[in-house]
DNA sequence: TCTAATCTCCTAATAAATTAGGAGAAGAAT
DNA sequence: ATTCTTCTCCTAATTTATTAGGAGATTAGA
């Protein structure tokens, strides 16, 4: 990865960040609450520590703990992965992706057609 | 991982199925050939023997060079990607990943009622 | 046949991601 | 004040992914 790229979470750093969009900000010992899979203190705080070298989390000294909390929402790193997904698979074509959900029965032409409908209502609402 | 998720491709193994799949049956010169990023030869066997192991590529000696090819199809395997992220970040809902496309501008109103079209036309086909 | 060019296998170095231990600081409890 | 707990930082072990070297086999061509 040539310098780029360092956008794309990896699975641990995505699931922590899904819990700190789930509670807003926490510190480390609730982050390791939170999380399904039983991790030593020390794994969940390196893990922030990386994502706050990334940029994803900032913190903020709140008693004698640090106190992370997001810095990119929860819509802008889906939208993100989204893309990355797009461009590395479907040849950077969003319809494919549509195409090949609608193909491999992920969703139907109902989903899509009530997806339109909502689109449309919250067009008129704008 | 523990067992299961064995499916997902890395990022590597993405590009050099990619390869096959749009070339059919390689040896390992032809892959190494086809890659943009200059690999060397032992490095693209490696990959190769790695998705043998995996079960995603077969092969078989072709003159003195095995020859792979794929096992599974690219859209099973775009399939597969595509329901991972949509259970790691979209909740397993689909519907909410259409509407992330939607609200990050990847596609648009129009395009989703061209899908739909398209949808009906080859449902009445078939 | 001998040589040069592949090709395979085995092995391993490097890098990135995940996991965690230990020392010391600093507040809380007695 | 002394002890106990909790938290931070620094460090590093482990695992997975990427990269590649080298030995020996086999074949093609002179």
């Amino acid at each position: 990865m040539g310098e780029r790229d360092k956008e794309a979470l990896t699975k641990l750093e995505l699931q922590i960040m899904q819990v700190i969009w789930r509670l807003g900000p926490c510190n480390v010992a609730a982050v390791k609450a939170e999380l399904e899979q039983p991790l030593a203190y020390t794994t969940v705080q390196t893990m922030l520590n990386i994502l706050h070298k990334k940029g994803k989390l900032k913190r903020k000294l709140r008693g004698r703990a640090y106190e992370y909390s997001a810095v990119v929402t929860e819509a802008k790193a889906s939208g993100h992965a989204l893309r990355d997904l797009i461009d590395r698979m479907f040849g950077g074509s969003s319809e494919e992706l549509v195409m090949s959900l609608i193909k491999s029965k992920q969703i139907d032409a109902e989903k899509i057609a009530e997806l339109s409908k909502r689109l449309e209502e919250e067009r008129g609402e704008a």
